[in-house]
DNA sequence: TTGTCACATGTTATTCTATTGCAAACAATG
DNA sequence: CATTGTTTGCAATAGAATAACATGTGACAA
């Protein structure tokens, strides 16, 4: 049985400068083999959202590039972000509007994730059983299935070790910040 | 086992009318015995849903609700729709920012949503074995399961039966009009 | 080298979705 | 009647996404 974990929640080893430079290796190396064009602009959003390492909203990134990149305007993510979900490269939460960076770019899936309302980390699954069983409790409907969108919300294992109540002072942190 | 599905896809013997009186009915039950007060406005939001059966925009609710309430505005709409998804009476779906009338009002569920691309027609599960699954997936992970958001996309029997390249001609009729 | 074509980006405006904040109206209760 | 909590009215604004058209750029062929 294949790992069907694409994204974990991230441990306290975690290195996140090299997670985040294997991600760009990962894109840089499909995109050159499926002849799709990594430019800049697309380079730097995706870069820009596995830095975060968490779901990312369109206009924060905005905010963003906009810091590096004179001129950046809501077209220049849209486009940017639209490219990546076309290359498998990111992945967006609908119930949050944001965006997220694929774990596993070299084939492409739906994915299931699992959404910390703490701290806002997410994990992303590939899970074979629960695909099948969609697909096939659909079936049961006459329904043909193109597509899922599966987004549990709860709390993450890291958060479930904290006392309830804790806050834990910084809300903006990341999650690898507040979460251990 | 209990039936699991809430609000199947209509068939050709659907009573519409009967349909939205009976959902307004139980409706007005629940909120009597919870307390909860189904304002005029709520009530007619409802109904509006109810009598579009199919998943209905806010602001499409808005331009209805205007045409016999002057002085509508976003928030009156919004307001209305909190509170039907607080009393369960509607679901949310996400990946279409609309809203749907829930088949079920007499227990909070999560449900499971099968949304036809072809006529927007939307059939709602309420599976305890997809819950389970999901849970049991998340607790692999040591994750804590509070809500779930499940949304498939695809082909619904009667749009199955008709040939691909097919268009019915009227794309702004409702699903009972265009799915047989 | 130049022309051409496809693709990518710049720019401005607009549409759609949703919330905030405060005032006025209303309904239930003592 | 007075009080209290809830609901609604109203104006403004925030947030998310797209449309339409102009301009730039890079690869390839003539």
């Amino acid at each position: 049985m294949t790992d069907q974990i694409v994204t974990p929640f991230r441990s306290e080893s975690h290195n996140h400068k090299r997670c985040v430079t294997d991600a760009m290796a990962l894109a840089e190396e499909r995109c050159a083999r499926r002849g799709a064009r990594l430019t800049r602009i697309r380079r730097r959003v995706l870069e820009l959202i596995w830095s975060r390492h968490e779901p990312v909203k369109a206009y924060d990134l905005l905010d963003q590039l906009r810091e590096e990149h004179r001129g950046a305007a809501p077209p220049t993510i849209y486009r940017a972000l639209d490219f990546l979900l076309a290359e498998g490269l990111i992945h967006r939460i609908e119930s949050l509007n944001a965006y997220i960076g694929c774990g596993d770019p070299s084939h492409p899936h739906l994915g299931q994730f699992l959404i910390c309302e703490r701290c806002n980390a997410v994990a992303e699954m590939d899970d074979d059983d629960i695909r099948d069983l969609l697909a096939h409790k659909a079936a049961l409907q006459g329904f043909h299935v193109n597509w899922q969108t599966i987004e549990i919300n709860g709390v993450c294992p890291s958060c479930r070790a904290i006392p309830n109540g804790t806050v834990s002072g910084n809300e903006t942190d990341t999650p690898a910040d507040r979460c251990r």
